[in-house]
DNA sequence: TTGTACGCGTTATCAA
DNA sequence: TTGATAACGCGTACAA
């Protein structure tokens, strides 16, 4: 009881000072895991993530994760998913090792079936919204995305500015779009639809941002990512143009390639993977100790806890980063008070 | 005793066959935590990790090891060391936890000190050499990069190839370039001096480039990593040549955003990441399985368990990736056979 | 305020 | 071949 601070009202405390002295003296160290067969709180959670390998996203989602984990006592266990009976096999195995609760990433924001075998545990989505809005999820605030760019690039000087979106309907795309467009309004500047394209990412997309090049004359691009992003440079090498002297762009993306050899003009927006993997995991540890653990649980069966309470929803602001230092970034947790449409 | 099949001699087969599909029947899953308890064995490692946030190639490592540890009924335990103290508190932490072993990756192949903390537990070096020979260690096939990707690019018709390679002594440097000389050789081609340079990240890295590109008009370029690749087809573009047409460049990285974009001529070497992840767990969790316990060891103060054995070093080959498709592969564990000078 | 005893879910030992 | 029992390290209820 002195080790754990629980002394009031049965040991006296010069005494329970004296025990905890001489227990650190001795380099005493609890045993987690006979802590955790007794109270059956391992203060470990289990991350679940896909395209841990091929994405830089992924990465950072988890050390943010697992830097908000580290800081509040808790251990992180990971499991990738990529393939479907995997994610079934991976809960299954958190579950066994008695993680307290379950952190779940996807890639790009979207919308996502959450496992039935997680619905009655804590869980946190983390970059995906659940689509039966059951579980609670941490999203890139993808608006303030499209306004802080095209903000950045008005403030740079650039007055005609085009937006290089996706032609395929993502989760983002429409959302940074309106950002745009509301801050170009926001200065009196007029919303011209030739300057706006959704490309995809392929050959006729090179010809789409030529075409927007040549007839539009833009001398600035919001570009919905660095595949986009890629394009305009393309378009000006070949034109003999060069971005940050007779061009701005802004690219959504964290790959840095493109930000790395050119002068300060270009600009990328970074998503928020490691705020959204940080703020999900302490959601989700915040969850988890306000749970009241259920005693009537089967141990052998694990039979269900009590069902979440509401969720909701978290969604973090971008950072703006430019040449490697950030510009601008706010972590808030906004409720539904924008009156916003639920984003589609 | 049967469920652990462990019955013969004890417990006769039939009845231990009735227990097994009777446990079965009633969902019974025995408890990872309490068998630790009992055993001290957690079936468990540590992955310790630098820069899992800002590149992808952590996230590859750490994608391999945990495939290689969920295969072989591994749980991986993750932390991440960005910063000095850090590590310590890591490594701490892992410890308390019981893992049975540590994987402990950098991001780019080097020599490094290995943590004393660790030196008498079961680990094993990702990416990484260790200075003093101590620890086992998994590195990519540099010499072996640097050999096919020149050869891929002879096969593809080129005839004077030019080395874009690193001016800061990186660890890879000199065998990538030994590969490249070893394969033009193997052709019976000149080793130009001035088709070889070594350039830095910076601006007169252009120049360089530049000068290379007028003086010498190479046909084919293999280049150290992306940022080296992108001046080549900086260089191409203001000259309104194009790759793939005009010339053809193999480029060691796995960020994607170059190859994605063109035809099929330019091609990347992804460096082994998820391989190195995947055999050295598979290495170190043979060594936890292969180490008999030593019961003598303290259960507070965690006392050492005998030095490991000497260590032979394992390294894997490269893979070679064209536009997203496999070209060869081999992994394999490699001793010293090749009467190789140390790597430097 | 202190001491004793039990249980968490395993594995291992020892007699029978 | 079987059954009873101790022990792993911890938390806690209960009696003193």
């Amino acid at each position: 009881m002195s080790l754990n601070h629980r002394e009031s009202g049965h040991v006296n405390k010069e005494l329970a000072e004296r025990i905890r002295a001489t227990a650190k003296s001795m380099g005493y160290r609890p045993n987690p895991l006979a802590r955790s067969l007794r109270t059956s709180r391992t203060s470990t959670i289990g991350f679940l993530s896909e395209q841990i390998a091929t994405t830089p996203y992924a990465g950072a989602i988890i050390s943010g994760a697992q830097d908000a984990a580290s800081e509040l006592g808790y251990m992180m266990l990971l499991v990738n998913t990529d393939g479907e009976t995997n994610v079934e096999r991976g809960i299954e195995a958190l579950k066994r090792y008695e993680v307290d609760g379950f952190l779940c990433a996807k890639v790009y924001n979207r919308l996502t079936r959450v496992p039935e075998s997680l619905l009655r545990r804590p869980t946190v989505l983390l970059d995906a919204i659940d689509e039966a809005g059951r579980v609670p999820c941490v999203i890139p605030d993808e608006r303030g995305i499209g306004y802080d760019a095209t903000n950045h690039l008005i403030a740079s000087g650039a007055r005609r500015i085009a937006y290089i979106g996706s032609s395929k309907g993502m989760l983002a795309e429409r959302p940074r779009r309106e950002g745009y467009e509301q801050a170009l309004r926001g200065h009196g500047m007029e919303i011209d639809p030739d300057l706006e394209i959704g490309v995809a990412n392929n050959g006729p997309a090179l010809e789409a941002v030529s075409r927007l090049f040549d007839e539009q004359r833009p001398d600035a691009f919001f570009c919905f990512n660095d595949a986009r992003t890629w394009y305009v440079y393309e378009c000006a090498a070949r034109r003999g143009l060069r971005v940050g002297r007779d061009s701005s762009v802004v690219g959504v993306d964290n790959h840095r390639v493109l930000a790395e050899t050119f002068d300060p003009k270009p600009t990328t927006v970074e998503l928020p993977h490691y705020e959204m993997g940080y703020w999900g995991a302490r959601r989700l540890i915040s969850m988890i100790e306000e749970h009241p653990l259920d005693e009537t649980i089967d141990p052998h069966t694990r039979a269900p806890i009590p069902p979440l309470d509401a969720p909701s929803p978290v969604r973090i602001h971008c950072t703006l980063v430019e040449n490697g230092s950030v510009i601008g970034m706010h972590c808030e947790e906004k409720g539904e008070e924008e009156g916003d449409a639920p984003i589609r």
